[in-house]
DNA sequence: TTAGGGTTAG
């Protein structure tokens, strides 16, 4: 099998990075990625992008900087995907310094963080209470000229409810709305702050206003709306 | 070819 995959490169690439790494399935893609190696394959900064991702989530911290270390001696340099997945890593087990270690990093290394990194680190700095340091990096995104997406305004509106300043995060939905930039998720943390302002019928409401415009909840709107319904015990 | 956000309950 492994050499029918050999004899179609893209094939190999593709089956490396999306079928093993995404399915818990590292130590398959490790002997696929030697096997490969062996065969006279160069990796790409994709293939150890993968590997990189697969050991993440599967929270084999040591693999991961091992396979970081080995990459750049095999002459392949990170790039800011690889980085962001790494600084999310260490950001989701606790590891808040090391995580902005490797974002100095970046920077030193010219691999600008992008929108993807910056909207991780909005996320964590919120998670943290850290508003000071929140105001600082939207100036930094303003001056890079990155403008803010559906996953940036999650990070706001998800942090501002998460640290319990639901009205903030309620004004600053209703901003976005008028915009147009939000998608369902965006569209969710309105419902629960809505929910947790004990407005669950209102939250109904709208989401029924909106499904007739197109809207199309997803099982954690309904999820939020039942959870809204049994605190308020209206059922 | 690689990546980021939102729910609960257990």
């Amino acid at each position: 099998m492994f050499l029918t995959i050999l004899n179609y490169n893209r094939g190999y690439r593709v089956m490396l990075s999306q079928a093993l790494c995404k399915t818990s399935r590292s130590y398959t893609t490790l002997q696929l990625f030697y096997l490969m190696k062996k065969k006279g394959f160069v990796h790409s900064v994709c293939s150890y992008t993968a590997l990189i991702y697969g050991f993440c989530r599967e929270g084999m911290q040591d693999n991961v900087f091992q396979w970081l270390d080995f990459m750049q001696n095999n002459g392949c340099k990170p790039n800011v995907i690889t980085y962001m997945i790494i600084v999310k890593f260490l950001f989701d087990n606790g590891k808040f310094k090391e995580a902005m270690n490797f974002v100095s990093k970046m920077e030193r290394e010219r691999c600008n963080p992008d929108l993807l990194t910056y909207n991780v680190i909005l996320r964590e700095l919120f998670h943290r209470d850290r508003l000071d340091d929140i105001s600082e990096l939207i100036q930094v995104m303003d001056q890079k000229g990155l403008s803010p997406d559906s996953y940036s305004y999650a990070a706001l509106c998800g942090g501002l409810l998460k640290i319990g300043k639901v009205g903030d995060a309620c004004e600053l939905l209703l901003d976005i709305f008028s915009n147009g930039a939000a998608d369902v998720a965006v569209y969710n943390i309105y419902f629960q702050c809505l929910c947790q302002e004990n407005k669950s019928r209102e939250a109904l409401s709208q989401l029924k206003r909106k499904m007739k415009v197109g809207f199309k909840p997803n099982n954690v709107s309904y999820n939020t709306m039942l959870s809204g319904f049994c605190k308020e015990k209206k059922y």
